[in-house]
Parts: structure tokens; C-alpha cells; sequence
RNA sequence: GCAGGGGUGGCAGAGCCUGGCCAAAUGCGACGGGCUUAGGACCCGUUUCCUUUAGUGGAUGCAAGAGUUCAAAUCUCUUCCCCUGCACCA
């Protein structure tokens, strides 16, 4: 059994005592490798290892190349999470408290975690030590945290040049907001962790008859304007007349105070509902005067509490127009009016629908009760899904009736109406809590608020937009088809607020009030990563902004800059070496849940501040770890610690299956089966490797030369897969297929030591990448000296990949296969029967020279015509040709001769009447006088049962 | 709704870009056999249907439908369904 945990402790001590990790610029091609740094609220899983293991497989691969490699590491701690944290602890929350127990942290511990800075201390270091023990090949000299000072000082100068270059500006955005604490409330402020959902609505006036005042009905159809019948407000509720924007507005009580954070409100009075339904309204679409009806579907804290009724198109209105009427309400007359064609109920299947049939097709909200058969009397759920099937047909196929946009798609249509309505002053935008109630942690709903001076990034800027775009042409993105999914987002990424007022973090340069928000600090960090082991003893008052000038933009000059700052000459100038160095080529590694926001950032940020030749150069995305067919998540309990994952499988064995047992995008499946299918190959390569002494070497035989084909062509193939980090297939090749390959070289009496020797050298070395401690374990174990790590990646020899040998060896397997099949037939047929003895005949060169001709003249009569004219008898030549015509497309040239075939099977006859418990006899069908000899074809033997 | 990614055999999951060697890799499961006192492990075989007393031939088949082609899991179009993201949150 292979000791897992004393070999990785042991290498680790070993490449951190030789400083192997700790680059510094050289003359040799440099080589950055930065993966997403982890948020400090959490020990490291083994799902983490999907991460950072891809990037240091990439890092440890190109450092075999010859590459410079530098893989920095640091920690997030900006933000919100960690304060919250903090106050959960402090509150005792038991539910917190289980999950970090999950991670074995001690009871005194999580009693000090009471405030953000001693949790990220706390955090740091755990998670360091997780890495540490993962095997990355990082270097820690260059360690950084996202709320150190120094971090604070590079930031600052960050939001310096972007507000220079003028990204930074400053405009209304509506936030989720507690009106009990009066701050902005995320994710993490609310009860059970709910988002709330900010969803815009268009808030229509209109205006009451004869008052100086107006109705205000939200909708999210306001194409369907044209098309209203009658405002509902609910009877029952309170309403108010406030005064907002200098107009006056009827609107439910609650909307008035839900109102009030968006735009200033001044209630003038409070009404009963009922006083509403004496008013008439003017439609400002097409200045219709329109009655108010009691609605009883109406919510008064559901947008303003006023609804415009739209009876054709929605089967609510319909049917509280209707039960009014049947109650003896008096509506007058009421006119219904279709506005939206659409082919009613084209979504829904046949069966479902079964013999209802619109019958209304002019009333289309009937019609949609009908084709559901039911009708006005419906109950809510009924209507409300009524409502959902109109509303999605409408919108999809629906082409509009209204005069003026006849034809049009419905989401056309309600976009131009809306932005009429806006500009004309007719309506207002207004947000609600799509998802209400959502509560705050406080126990108060989560209302919207317009903040008007929030700060943003404009990552809409039309110049910033194209020079990302242009760098992304340039750029590699791996997998390949992650690419449309990055196009997407730089089209996408729009205005994006990046101030808070609460959190940890740096304050923005321009507004000391505010701190920057945590993804937004975190987009150039990795540049950092080249100076910051250069300036830890510089004194931070000192970093200002004219040193970052010149390190990262290369502005100014040393002498100057030493003098306004008092850093050190040579300080400076080893700063700007290390960036120019290292941010000439780069790699960044993140999960694929980055693409719209960090890595987007990530190629904004960078092409916003530096000079063309540093701007991002390779992003990688990887999938994530699902556990035993879940996601692993706290709550599900299926999270598996690292370190109990090092200390119970062995970090190479989980790093192996999580970093390729699927495609580099694709979710890997960590399950108890698959590390352990993992480790039993491990153990046989090892084995092998310690019975090595136990091979001489000699003369190499037909299975030697095979065993050389097949490492050359696996260190060639390996190579190609490393290079698209293709995982997977560089696992397949290297690990999975390399057993398969030695217990077929043993099976087929293979026993040189030399050839074995030189293949498990180059598979241990190959191993590196996934799993470097047991890589350099064997390594070692082969009697080599100096690191694995550090040695030379295989260089494929290709004069000794031979097709031929290979299709020598394929030969063998595919005839042993055939015989058994025949075998096997026949004795089914005939129990009685027993076969002694098998005869094999290999195929007359002729027919290889059938085979070339045909392939590449397509022409049967000119081949046969070849073949007779080199003395083939004209009715084999006809017979043979004949029947490979069939296959004409298919056929390839031959790479081995009767003679090739004769000898390979030859050798193989021992194995072979071992295999089958029968005497083997081979012939060449020239010299053959068998029945069946003419059947044999080019790799392809006949076989003769004898009995 | 918009955007991105998908839909393959009992399951998981390759193949699709670059059409033919694909009844479709590999792993798991199931079944049969070997080994074993027995179980596990391991080894061999089977795992769409029909056909074949010699290694075979055929049908159906990769969400559904249509198209392009000598040839489609693979290319094009349409439809249906699933997953993820939609922002101030790391």
C-alpha cells in the first residue's frame, strides 16, 4: 500500500527547503499562473482542489517546459461576509456554528471569531496550511490579503487612474434597502439568505376627470394601454392622495410609503377605497375616459395599489368584470377590445387541450378559459395560470393590432410604448421587491430605494468596451467554448455600482464616505503579486500613487520617483523589472460562475490601466466538484474537509479525480469508487516500479518495440492534451491506458528491463502535472536524482512510433478475438465436437497492393487490371477486389507485408495457444495450400478450425 | 423574458468542431462463466431486436420533426424540454 500522507510530507518538506517555488526573473521565458483567491470564511474542501489543482497542473506543466513559472496565492477578505459572520457568531447562531465544526475548528476558536479581522486571521492561516498540504507548487513568499494596508494603497491608486480615465461616475440606482437599519441590504443581510429581486414596472398616470390629480397603475404591459376598460382599485383598502414630482396621485396607502423611498411623497389626506369608485379616469394613451370598479383581486401593497384593467388580455380583469356584472354591479357598457393577435393555445398539446376549442377567439382571455374549460368562475390558481399561458403566448407569437404598431411583436411594441409614455411624462418608473416579502435579518420588509449617489464603473463605455473587445480577439480562452459565454458578457456588462457603505474594504479616493465593494477591488490584484515580496518593508505612507505610476505604467523616471516618495532606488527599479517580467505572459484560473462578473472585470480593469503589452493574455474556466452525484454543500453535509480528504485518501489520488475525471468545463465526480479505482493503478505502477531490478535487459523483441510505440506516441499525444489542458485526456493517456499497455507488454511475455525502465521514467515524469508527490516519489524509486518537479518534460522520439508495429500487435489481439468468436460458434453448434488446432494465413502481398491501388484510384476494373498485369490469376484478382470495392471509401493503405504478418504472428504463437488451450499453426497464403486461405485479408488472417 | 451551456444505450459519460472505420469509447450496474469452503477482490463473456452449424448478414437507433448529402449522433432549420447566470453579491 502506497503511504500517501508520508510521501506528501515528505516532498512538500522537500521542494519548500530547496526554495524551488520561489522564482525570480530570469532569462527564461516567464510563465503567471493566478487562480481566483479563496474568500476567507471557510477551511478549504476537496472541491477547492478543482481550482487550484488545474492551475497547478498548468503551473507545474509549464515549468517542465521551460518555462519561468510563478503561482501566487492570496486571500479575500473585503466585503460583507465576515462582518455578518461575526455578528451570527456573536449572536450564537447554532446553524454557523455546525458548519464550521464540519471543518474541526475547536470550540475556543470559534469563540474568538467575533470580529471580521480575527476571522480572516484565523481563515488565512487555515486555508494556507490547506494549500500547503494540497501540494501546490506556490510561491508564499508573495502572500497578500485584501484588507492589509498595503493592498489598500494599490487599490487606491487603481481607482485613481479609472476615475482619471473617467469610468468612474456617479448616478441613481435602486437598491434593496431595510427601512428600520437604513442601509442597502445584499444577500447576506436577510433572513435565510434571499436575494431580493428588484424588478422594474411601468407606473402609468391617469388622470381623474375633472381633478387636478391622477391615477397611477403599475403594469408590466404597457403595450396593452390601448386596450383598457376600467381602472380597479381594491374597496376595501385605504388609499391616499399624496403629492410626488409636483403632481398629484391617488395610490394605496402601503405603495405611498413603498413609494417614498424612490421618489419624494407628501401624503395629502387618506381615503377609503370605496370614495375612489365615484371618479372617472382618462387613459393617456388614447384619452378614453374610463369608469373605477371595485377589483377584489387588487393587493394594496402590491405596486400602487391601482390597477388598469385590460379584460381582453388578462382573465383576471375579465373575470371581476364579469362577477360585477353578474352581482348587479353597473358597469355600463363595457367595450371589449382585442389589441394582440395570437394563435390561442399553440403551446399546449393536443391531449391537453382535448375538445376545447376557443370559442371567443375576438375576447381572447375567455378564449383562454375556454381552451383550460373553465371560465370566469375559476378560482385564483385557475386564473392565475390562465393569465401565465396568455401572457407567454402573447408575448411570444403575438403580433399587436394597436394603430400605429400594427404587427409588431409584443416585446417590441412594449418597449416603444414605454419609452413614449416615459419621455412624454404620461408614466414613471418604478421598482418593486419582485420576490416580497423578503425581510431583513432585522425582521423589517426589504423595500427599494433609489440611491442618487451611488458610485460606478461604466464597464457600458463604448471606447472601453472595444479595447476589451480587441484584446479578447487576441486572447486564448480555455475550454474553446467558453469563449461565446465571455463575448456575451463583455456585450452584456453595463453600468456597475462600486461603493458600499458598509463592509470591509478600501475607501474610494474620490468619496472617503464610501468603501469600494469587494469584487471591484479585486480585479488587477494579481498584478500585485510581482512586486509585493519587494516592498513588504517599505513603509506604507510611502506607496504613493507616483511609485505605482512608474512600476505599472512605466511613467516618470526611478530618480524622480525615490525622491517624491523616499523608496529606495533600487527598490523601485526591481518593481518595475518584476511586472514587466512576470505580465508578459499570464494565465487566470477561476470556476465558470466568474465569467459575469470577476473575469469580465478581470479583462476590463486590466485594459483600462495597463499598457497594451500586459493586458490578460489566457483565461482558463474549470467546472466544479459535485460529491457522490451532489453538489457538495454545507447544508447537504456531503462536504468532505481537505484535510480529512489528505489525511483518508491522499491529496494525489483526490487531485487526480478531481482534476480529470471530466472535461475541463464540465463538473468532475468525486465519489469512493472512482478514488479508488485511482489509487489501485497507482499502486500497480508502483508496483512494477519496485520489481524493476527484476528485468534484465537484452535483445529487443516485437513486443519491445511495441512497448517504445506506444510511450512515444502517449508522451506526444500527453503533450498535445497539457497544452489545451485538456485534462481528461492527458489523464487517460498517462495514467489509465499506461496499465492497460504494461499488463498487456507482461501478458505478452514482455520483460525487458531497459524498455520498462524508459517507459515508467516517462510516465512517472508525466504524472507531475495532476499528482507531483507521487510522481516524484517514483521518480525517485527509479533511482533518479533531483526533483521530478524540476526535471525535463518527455520529448516524444518519433522514429520510434511505428504504425506498423502497432498494427502488428493489433493483429495479434483482433485474430485471437476472431478465432474465439469462430470458436465459439462452432462448438455451440457441435457440443461434441472438440478443436485441437488452429491454422492462421496471412494475406499475399497482392492483396495489400489491392488495397493502396483501390484507395487511391477508386477505380475497381484499373486495379484488377494492375494486379493480373503483376501475374494475379484473373478470377482471384476479380473475386478479391470485388468484394473490398464495397468498402472502397474505408480502405487505407497497408502498413505491413505477408511476410511482417507472418513473422508478428509468428512470435505470437505461444501466447496465442495459451490463450486458446490449442496448438497454433501460421502460413503465408502464398505458400498455403488450405481451402480457406483465400479468404485472409491484409491484417486480417484466415483461420481454419481443425478438429 | 434575455444570455450561455446542454438533451446519447439501465445509469454516469465520451463522440458532435474536422459527416463515413459508430450499435456508438470508458466506468458503474445487471446477467452468465472462471477462481474460491463462502463472500469480497480478480479474470473471461453477454447486456436493442432478428438472423447465422465458422470469424456473419439485416432492421431499428443518439429529445421530436423536417432538410442537405452517395452517407448524419455528427451539418442546417423548426419545435419541445433541462441546467446556469441576470449584478452591487462573494
Amino acid at each position: 500500500m502506497i503511504d500517501y500522507s508520508s510521501i506528501e510530507k515528505k516532498w512538500q518538506a522537500e521542494w519548500e527547503k530547496a526554495r524551488i517555488f520561489e522564482p525570480e526573473p530570469s532569462d527564461k521565458k516567464p510563465f503567471m499562473v493566478t487562480a481566483a483567491f479563496p474568500y476567507v470564511n471557510t477551511a478549504l474542501h476537496i472541491g477547492h482542489l478543482r481550482t487550484y489543482g488545474t492551475a497547478d497542473a498548468l503551473a507545474r506543466y509549464k515549468r517542465m517546459r521551460g518555462y519561468n513559472v510563478l503561482y501566487p496565492m492570496g486571500f479575500h477578505a473585503t466585503g460583507t461576509p465576515i462582518l455578518a459572520f461575526a455578528k451570527r457568531i456573536q449572536k450564537g447562531d447554532s446553524e454557523l456554528i455546525r458548519e464550521l465544526k464540519i471543518f474541526h475548528i475547536p470550540d475556543d476558536e470559534i469563540k474568538k471569531m467575533v470580529t471580521p479581522e480575527y476571522i480572516a486571521e484565523y481563515f488565512v492561516k487555515t486555508v494556507e496550511k490547506d494549500m500547503r498540504t494540497s501540494g501546490l507548487s506556490v510561491d508564499w513568499r508573495r502572500k497578500l490579503v485584501s484588507i492589509e494596508p498595503i493592498f489598500g494603497k494599490f487599490i487606491e491608486w487603481q481607482f485613481k487612474i479609472l476615475n482619471e480615465k473617467g469610468y468612474l461616475t456617479k448616478g441613481k440606482h435602486p437598491v434593496g434597502w431595510c427601512p428600520n437599519e437604513n442601509n442597502a441590504v445584499g444577500m447576506h443581510d436577510t433572513q435565510h439568505d434571499v436575494e431580493p429581486e428588484i424588478e422594474e414596472e411601468t407606473a402609468i398616470k391617469f388622470k381623474v376627470d375633472g381633478e387636478d390629480a391622477s391615477f397611477i397603475c403599475s403594469t408590466y404591459r404597457p403595450e396593452t394601454l390601448d386596450g383598457v376598460t376600467n381602472i380597479f382599485v381594491n374597496e376595501g383598502s385605504t388609499y391616499v392622495l399624496c403629492r410626488m414630482d409636483g403632481e398629484n396621485f391617488y395610490v394605496s396607502k402601503s405603495a405611498a410609503n413603498i413609494l417614498s423611498y424612490q421618489r419624494g411623497v407628501e401624503v395629502s389626506r387618506e381615503l377609503p377605497g370605496k370614495e375612489l369608485l365615484s371618479k372617472k379616469a382618462i387613459n393617456p394613451f388614447n384619452n378614453e375616459v374610463v369608469p373605477v370598479f371595485p377589483g377584489y383581486f387588487v393587493k394594496e401593497s402590491l405596486g400602487t395599489g391601482v390597477v388598469m384593467s385590460v379584460p381582453a388580455h388578462a382573465p383576471f380583469d375579465y373575470a371581476a368584470i364579469e362577477r360585477l356584472k353578474a352581482s348587479g354591479y353597473n358597469t355600463g357598457e363595457i367595450r371589449y377590445k382585442r389589441i394582440i393577435d395570437v394563435q390561442i393555445g399553440r403551446s399546449l398539446s393536443d391531449v391537453s387541450v382535448g375538445e376545447a376549442k376557443p370559442v371567443h377567439v375576438d375576447l381572447p382571455s375567455l378564449a383562454y378559459l375556454e381552451v383550460l374549460h373553465t371560465d370566469v368562475n375559476a378560482i385564483d390558481d385557475m386564473l392565475e395560470f390562465a393569465t401565465k399561458l396568455q401572457y407567454r403566448e402573447e408575448s411570444h407569437w403575438g403580433k399587436m393590432l394597436v394603430k400605429g404598431y400594427e404587427g409588431m411583436s409584443e416585446p417590441e411594441a412594449r418597449e416603444k410604448i414605454k419609452k413614449q409614455m416615459v419621455d412624454s411624462g404620461k408614466a414613471i418608473m418604478i421598482y418593486i421587491v419582485q420576490n416580497a416579502p423578503v425581510k431583513c435579518r432585522c425582521g423589517y420588509d426589504v423595500v427599494v430605494k433609489i440611491v442618487d449617489n451611488q458610485w460606478f464603473l461604466n464597464y457600458g463605455d463604448p471606447k472601453w468596451k472595444e479595447m476589451v473587445r480587441q484584446n479578447f480577439e487576441q486572447m486564448r480562452i480555455l475550454p474553446p467554448k467558453a469563449r461565446n459565454g465571455f463575448a456575451a458578457a463583455i456585450d452584456w456588462i453595463d453600468l456597475r455600482a462600486v461603493a458600499r457603505s458598509q463592509g470591509l474594504g478600501t475607501r474610494l479616493p474620490v468619496d472617503k464616505s464610501v468603501i469600494i465593494e469587494s469584487l471591484s477591488d479585486s480585479t488587477i490584484y494579481p498584478a500585485f503579486y510581482t512586486i509585493i515580496s519587494l516592498i513588504r518593508n517599505v513603509d506604507v505612507e510611502k506607496l504613493r500613487p507616483e511609485f505605482f505610476d512608474y512600476v505599472y505604467l512605466g511613467k516618470g523616471g526611478v530618480d524622480e520617483v525615490a525622491k517624491t516618495t523616499g523608496i529606495e532606488y533600487e527598490t523601485i527599479k526591481r518593481c518595475r523589472d518584476s511586472f514587466a517580467y512576470w505580465y508578459q505572459e499570464t494565465s487566470r484560473h477561476s470556476g465558470p460562475d466568474l465569467i459575469f462578473n470577476h473575469l469580465t472585470m478581470y479583462m476590463f480593469n486590466h485594459t483600462a490601466i495597463f499598457d497594451k503589452a500586459y493586458w490578460p493574455k489566457q483565461i482558463v474556466v474549470n467546472g466544479m466538484v459535485m460529491s457522490e452525484g451532489e453538489k457538495m454543500s454545507k447544508s447537504l453535509g456531503n462536504i468532505i474537509p481537505l484535510v480529512d480528504g489528505a489525511e483518508r485518501i491522499g491529496i494525489d489520488p483526490l487531485r487526480i479525480v478531481e482534476t480529470t475525471s471530466a472535461d475541463l468545463l464540465s463538473d468532475s465526480e468525486y465519489s469512493e469508487s472512482s478514488v479508488n479505482g485511482v489509487k489501485e493503478r497507482l499502486e500497480y505502477l508502483k508496483s512494477v516500479i519496485d520489481n524493476i531490478a527484476g528485468y534484465e535487459s537484452g535483445e529487443f523483441k516485437h513486443i519491445d518495440y511495441w512497448l517504445y510505440s506506444k510511450i512515444n506516441r502517449k508522451i506526444e499525444r500527453a503533450t498535445a492534451a497539457m497544452d489545451a489542458l485538456e485534462l481528461r485526456d492527458y489523464a487517460t493517456d498517462v495514467l489509465y491506458n499506461s496499465i492497460i499497455e504494461l499488463k498487456r507488454y507482461f501478458d505478452r511475455g514482455g520483460s525487458n528491463g531497459t524498455v520498462l525502465r524508459e517507459y515508467l521514467q516517462n510516465v512517472a515524469l508525466m504524472l507531475q502535472p495532476v499528482a507531483p508527490h507521487i510522481s516524484e516519489e517514483l521518480h525517485h524509486s527509479l533511482g533518479n536524482e533531483g526533483f521530478a518537479a524540476l526535471e525535463k518534460w518527455p520529448i516524444p522520439d518519433s522514429s520510434m512510433i511505428s504504425e506498423k508495429v502497432e498494427s502488428e500487435e493489433e493483429l495479434v489481439t483482433a485474430s485471437l478475438d476472431d478465432i474465439k468468436r469462430a470458436w465459439e460458434l462452432v462448438t455451440k453448434k457441435s457440443p461434441d465436437k472438440r478443436p485441437s488446432r488452429v491454422s492462421l494465413v496471412v494475406a499475399s502481398d497482392w492483396k495489400r497492393r489491392a488495397h493502396g491501388e483501390l484507395a487511391k484510384s477508386k477505380d475497381v476494373g484499373k486495379t484488377i487490371a494492375s494486379l493480373r498485369a503483376d501475374g494475379v490469376s484473373p478470377e482471384a484478382a476479380a473475386k478479391y477486389v470485388g468484394k473490398i470495392a464495397k468498402e472502397m471509401n474505408r480502405l487505407r493503405e497497408v502498413s505491413t507485408t505477408e511476410e511482417d504478418e507472418f513473422k508478428a504472428l509468428g512470435e505470437a504463437k505461444g501466447y496465442l495457444e495459451k490463450a486458446l488451450g490449442a496448438e497454433v499453426a501460421v502460413e503465408m497464403e502464398s505458400k498455403s495450400k488450405s481451402a480457406r486461405a483465400e479468404r485472409a485479408a491484409p491484417l486480417k488472417p484466415s483461420i481454419e478450425i481443425i478438429f
